[in-house]
DNA sequence: GATGAATGAGTATTCATTCAT
DNA sequence: AATGAATGAATACTCATTCAT
């Protein structure tokens, strides 16, 4: 859906099983965002999506499989635009241009994010995968770096790579809901600021009790 | 239930309708827990409870009145462990014996824990009130360190407790879920860290980026 | 509940099973007579009788009982009514009076007569009772201005009973409803007027067909 | 499913939506007859009808929409009926034609005359409409005989339609219930009689109080 | 007599899914 | 491929009634 042709919206205007199949998808992304994955029927998204209600099964195998198609067409086109938008592995700008990617593809595909980040919307049994595969995906990542010397031997690599998905895909998710609480710009801003110091040694010294100088708080 | 007597999981054990809303309360956070809101149903509750199905609306309006129940005490009495464990507000130490507090009623409560912060397993509408709270508390939190100048100004305080608490409650659902993943000191360790050096100036120069640039905007 | 002491709508007054039964019964006639038989709970009754549920069945058998209670003594006392106010068996004044005797007990007794008049408020089983014996009194009554010859013979007593049974219950039901919609003095006239022309003989000669006088309209 | 092929009886005969709407209609109208409305449900309706629990929400919003349903189709065949048979809208003979074919009615129609007229046996908020429709319709009538001149001023009109609805509705349901009770052409001849005599001016003059008159009986 | 917590059968209603057309 | 009527299991919730205190 998320690559469906920009026609799809007016329902029922495409023939043929892959538009048929594009706009069930889109007519799900629609609903599931809008009222989460329990109040949403297989009727209400054959009605969305203009065709009767046994051709869904044509399409799906039932709820969750469409679900499951659209967090996964989701992560999908996600994955691309971060891996597009990473010039420098390990570098500030690296991290800053994925964090802007994240957040654009946030600002245009706010029902998705929605589906995918917003807590309680979704089918239990979906429900883990997505950023559980993000944050293996961000642990990988880390990786590297860790091998490179740049994380705290303290920070452990899976506690990291779960708050980190813990806390972008919240904030992601506050921000979708109302773009006016921060400007664009301020929110990469800021969460490049918190990963950057959050997993990488503050300065030349981060050892694991820096006590003399947070004392003076 | 978070109080109730030890005894109470020998089913029908007490009497009166103290104990009763007990047996449901303790009911449900066990099959909340196991198999989340949608999957439960207010007989399985009863039956779980050792009473009649009718019972149930004798002591609850519906079910997420039961679960609203749960999550409320869970809420109240995670926030006592943390005022309880908090002697110096901003210190390092203060910090470290609130998240201390936090892993400890984690470990000591998975089945609410994985109520409050296992995403998806509620119902839509008590969903976001829980984590909101929270954040809500760490924002104000917050305010008297800005005051106190210790966190930089370029971070929005409401990125950065949406940030905290998407955290904290990914990171500890996904401890408790199989506490064997790492040690509970380095756990405590790691979140102090991350919480640390993510909200306050990573020593003098804390940004990158020269501020003259973010201020203008 | 129709000669229930004064004292009795301060709920909870008076004590003693007596009084408690009073108390169901003008409770009963209240709510049955606002919401029908079928929208009122027997834990609605002992609630605004201000007892405890289970002591609605140290009373009354079940609902119907006292819906049966209700409506016998509301008959009796109506019966009463109308037989202190039989002057004259036969004559217009004697009719006259027992109409306005059964205009003024409705008025008084609004809710008793809803219950008894209006209808489909009523338990299915209960319901004929009262009205079929209401028309077998007036079916007999009628025997004797038969027996008298007043009664052409081509007016069957069953129908002629049966239709005043019915056109005394809507009326009423109807008036009670919105006593303004005509002045009592004006209604019993009508009531009167429509009773001894639609059952006597008009004029000399009620012969079947009197074409040529009723031609004219 | 007045006008329902005969064979629909022999359940689950016809196939499609239209068939399955009218075997809904005839197995409601068949147990609301028998049972009243309370002591019917909708699962019961539709084994009645032949087919499963769930179709009967296909197809009516619920068990007061079929009533309704019912309802109004025997209200405007009945209607229909009246209306074919009034040759002299004032008449004797017009009056009469109606009063036989409003009996017709019944008699061919026992069912839906004792859903219509038998009282208690409808949801109370289906009740008042259709008596209050025709009391509305007869009321209108009446003008023209008012206006004609021909009603004397003391009967108010809006009570002598409350009555002529009460009457005929209870006769009639009265009459069905055991058609034995009276012949069919008897019946007919009283109804119009009564009808005649009690809204017309019996005899020449018909002052509010003429007692010297009334006094012969 | 009175209480009120507990019971559990009863009922309306929804909805994922199938299948004949 | 598409249709949409039909299915029927699942489920929340109600309420008359009982009974131990």
């Amino acid at each position: 859906m998320i690559e469906a042709p920009v026609g799809a919206q007016d329902v029922a205007a495409e023939r043929g099983p892959a538009a048929t199949a594009a706009r069930l998808l889109a007519a799900g992304a629609d609903l599931f965002a809008a009222r989460g994955f329990h109040a949403v029927t297989t009727h209400d998204i054959a009605r969305h999506a203009g065709v009767a209600a046994g051709t869904f099964y044509l399409h799906f195998k039932d709820k969750s499989d469409l679900y499951r198609a659209i967090a996964q067409r989701t992560v999908a086109a996600l994955q691309d635009r971060l891996d597009a938008a990473a010039p420098g592995r390990g570098t500030r700008d690296g991290l800053r241009a994925r964090v802007a990617a994240l957040v654009d593809f946030a600002d245009q595909h706010r029902d998705l994010v929605r589906i995918l980040f917003r807590a309680g919307t979704k089918d239990a049994s979906v429900e883990a995968e997505v950023l559980d595969e993000l944050a293996a995906r961000i642990a990988q990542g880390r990786s590297a770096s860790v091998a490179a010397g740049e994380m705290p031997r303290d920070l452990d690599p899976g506690v990291v790579s779960q708050a980190l998905v813990g806390m972008l895909a919240r904030v992601i998710a506050w921000w979708v809901e109302d773009p006016t609480r921060i400007a664009r710009e301020d929110l990469i801003e800021t969460l490049t600021q918190i990963q950057l110091a959050g997993t990488h040694p503050p300065a030349g010294g981060h050892s694991k009790r820096p006590e003399a100088k947070l004392r003076e708080e």
